[in-house]
DNA sequence: AACAGTCCCAACCGCGAATGA
DNA sequence: CTCATTCGCGGTTGGGACTGT
């Protein structure tokens, strides 16, 4: 034991001393989980502001917080990141999403970067809340076909004629279709925003314009119950029996 | 008003990948 | 190269808010 003292007290490198918190820490203080305070959040934003992201867990002793470096990024990222975009997901965000996870599947993250401000966990979210609830009330699996033809036949062209209406673009049935759609043209004409990549529907040879180029551009659509007022579950399960 | 059921979202957990010693 | 640590992702859960009876 008191040699082990004497190593606590003669180690001189960062990583050492680290060690020797780490495990002082562990001893004395409790690991705090659940629901974060204002004061941590303070301290959080307060530490970050001064020295960055990254290292979290030393982050976290530094900071003097008693969480896990895991705690504190999820807290940063989902939560106090100065650009987070709070509030319902958009009409344009809905059809970015039903598109790219029609792609990319549950890769949240990836389908996050074409979102500014929305994060992961809340396009995860709004996927299992909203989107699922929708399969479940038509009794069919989420993943398979018949829901994803009902989200690409049905859903989206839905939206993207009610996102073309709102912004009073000319709208004829031709703006969308899963097959020959030109929606991103005509819901990205008032914006300003410029092009950022992907394209936007149709598979990666095809060029309809761009998903980051809708989700940046012009108007911000509530859609808080657009998926609820688009239809009725009468009427989707008429169009699922055709 | 009280209770039960459902919805929603912040936070946690486990795992694999990346990085560093 | 190996092992330990850290990071990031996707799945899951707990509990407060909301809604219906």
């Amino acid at each position: 034991m008191n040699t082990n003292r004497a190593e606590f007290a003669n180690c001189k490198t960062l990583k050492q001393k680290e060690e020797v918190e780490e495990i002082e820490t562990k001893m004395e203080i409790e690991i705090r989980r659940g629901p974060w305070t204002v004061e941590e959040d303070m301290k959080l934003i307060n530490y970050i502001s001064l020295h960055g992201e990254g290292r979290w867990n030393s982050l976290s002793r530094s900071a003097g917080l008693n969480r896990t470096g895991k705690s504190c990024r999820l807290r940063w990222l989902n939560y106090l990141r100065p650009d987070i975009r709070r509030g319902d997901i958009s009409l344009q965000e809905q059809v970015i999403i039903l598109e790219l996870h029609s792609r990319l599947g549950n890769r949240w993250s990836k389908i996050a970067q074409h979102l500014p401000g929305r994060t992961d966990n809340e396009i995860k979210n709004y996927w299992r809340t909203r989107v699922q609830k929708h399969a479940k009330l038509l009794k069919c699996d989420v993943n398979s076909k018949q829901f994803n033809d009902t989200i690409k036949h049905l859903w989206m062209p839905r939206l993207v004629e009610r996102i073309v209406s709102t912004q009073n673009v000319e709208f004829t049935p031709n703006h969308y279709s899963p097959e020959n759609s030109t929606v991103a043209t005509a819901m990205s004409s008032t914006s300003s925003s410029e092009s950022m990549g992907s394209s936007f529907y149709g598979g990666d040879q095809m060029e309809y314009g761009t998903l980051d180029h809708v989700a940046n551009g012009g108007t911000c659509f509530n859609g808080g119950d657009a998926l609820e007022t688009l239809w009725s579950v009468d009427e989707l399960n008429n169009w699922l029996l055709q």
